[in-house]
RNA sequence: GGAGAGGUGGCAGAGUGGUCGAUUGCAACUGCCUGCUAAGCAGUUGACCUGGCAACGGGUCCUCGGGUUCAAAUCCCGACCUCUCCGCCA
């Protein structure tokens, strides 16, 4: 949730942050609903604060059995007048509640602003997989081994989404036990698997919505949303919570299929698992204390980049410019496998510090040992990877000339001791 | 899905229209006492909004939303959740 403390108190900052973000915002219209609701409030708190005062005489009249006629009839007065102006109050902070949780979160100074032509390449790591003959594409290779099924993903559900088949499906299951083996025992992260159907208020505390519901799957009957990732119900469980300053920071690894409609983005890079409907990740989340959050940002990265570096693959990491940040992230890197088959840079994972933009629409605090004041914590997460595009990156890059793949070294006692996947 | 019971502060648990943000117990914190620990004694302990430079005020919150009333934790309606029994099911 945008503070609307800082559109009072510094509205040129917020200004720049969203010119910046390429968002914009009646900013004025929401200062003036803000004094508008003050006003009001300001009202009310007299007339109920002469209401508490008269009730207590009421009952002080009635105890010494006088009579609190004339007192109730000045009490009705007041209440009367209570009464019309409650529902103007509740009206205008309904609108000044929606108007503020449409507004993105504002940039990081340490990022490039620009659209994503100003994205910047942090590093890159591992060197390119120099082949002898002209590399496939993980459609062609995964068809010609039948590990994944296109056809027959569209008939059960529809196009976009797929099925893996055999050392495909065996693929799919030993990269997400390794990735959580991983990040659990040599990164200090708590395994939790969560519901993949959130309701409502979770997807408002992570900014899903109000703003990007066309993109979510919905159930027609119950308002509950299909995930489209593990942060919604990881970053909601301590929604509403007051955390303890030594409870910080929490790590939390995660996980779960996703789902993403993707409406209106059919097109080139649809084809095969780069864009799908559904698609396995496993996620990292973190809740810090607020003057930790860019350092708790950078081992986040160092955490997902290790999963390329055990898998060999080929990365690079990137700054996103302003104009290329989502919603809720005030600092985002992506990490981008390359895959020689498609020979492209496919981006695995984002990982965002989403500073206490999330943690004020989730009302997740925590309390100072010291200070015992209550603040927002700060929340992160990043795709420690997606699974879909690492498994282009892996059948890509371990292809052999007779379109074999060879199964990474750190993925061979999770497939069994499997060494290559043939025909 | 059907029938019944219930949702009060960190926890336990009173309160059934007016002086109730709410008795009390536990837990926690701060003093005192003590050789140490325990016990004991005294005090403190919520969140949110809002006025004010400040000192210091005012308001809201008894799951949530409506309603009745001058006045609601308390009465009525609805939603959600929990428990018990029945049905169904992996």
């Amino acid at each position: 949730m945008f503070d609307i403390k800082l559109i009072r108190d510094n509205i040129d900052l917020v200004r720049n942050g969203l010119k910046a973000k390429n968002a914009c915002a009646n900013l004025e219209s929401i200062l003036e609903k803000d004094q508008k609701r003050r006003d009001l409030l300001v009202e009310l708190d007299q007339l109920r604060s002469q209401i508490n005062s008269a009730n207590e005489e009421i009952s002080q009249l009635i105890k010494a059995k006088e009579d609190p006629k004339p007192k109730i009839a000045t009490m009705k007065e007041i209440s009367n007048k209570i009464s019309s102006l409650e529902p103007q109050a509740k009206k205008i902070e309904e609108e000044l509640h929606s108007l503020l949780l449409m507004i993105p979160n504002l940039p990081h100074v340490s990022v490039p602003v620009g659209s994503a032509q100003e994205n910047k390449v942090v590093r890159t790591w591992g060197k390119t997989r120099v082949f002898d003959f002209k590399p496939k594409t993980h459609i062609e290779i995964a068809e010609h081994l039948d590990i994944i099924d296109f056809k027959r993903a569209t008939k059960i559900t529809g196009s976009n989404f797929i099925l893996f088949k055999k050392a495909g499906a065996r693929l799919e299951r030993a990269l997400y036990n390794f990735m959580l083996d991983t990040h659990t025992s040599e990164h200090g992260y708590t395994e939790i698997f969560p519901p993949v159907l959130v309701n409502r208020e979770s997807m408002i505390g992570t900014g899903q919505l109000p703003k990007m519901e066309e993109d979510m799957y919905r159930l027609k009957d119950e308002d509950l949303f299909l995930i489209p990732t593990a942060e919604v119900p990881v970053t909601n469980i301590h929604r509403d919570e007051i955390l303890s300053e030594e409870e910080l920071p929490i790590y939390y690894t995660a996980y779960t299929a996703c789902f993403r409609r993707e409406a209106g983005s059919y097109g080139k890079d649809t084809r095969g698992l780069i864009r799908v409907h559904q698609f396995d990740k496993v996620e990292l989340v973190k809740f810090v204390k607020p003057e930790t959050s860019y350092d708790e940002l950078e081992k986040l990265v160092g955490n997902a980049e290790k999963i390329f570096q055990l898998l060999d693959l080929p990365y690079r990491v990137l700054l996103l410019a302003t104009g290329d940040l989502s919603f809720a992230a005030a600092k985002c890197y992506d990490i981008e496998a390359f895959s020689p088959g498609v020979d492209k840079w496919l981006e695995v994972s984002s990982c965002s510090n989403f500073e206490d933009f999330q943690a004020r629409r989730a009302n997740i605090r925590f309390k100072g040992k010291e200070t015992k004041k209550t603040t927002p914590v700060h929340t992160l997460n990043g795709s420690g990877i997606a699974l879909a595009r690492a498994v282009v990156a892996i059948l890509e890059n371990y292809q052999t000339k007779d379109g074999e793949v060879t199964i990474p070294d750190v993925l061979q006692p999770y497939m069994g001791g499997m060494k290559k996947i043939s025909k």
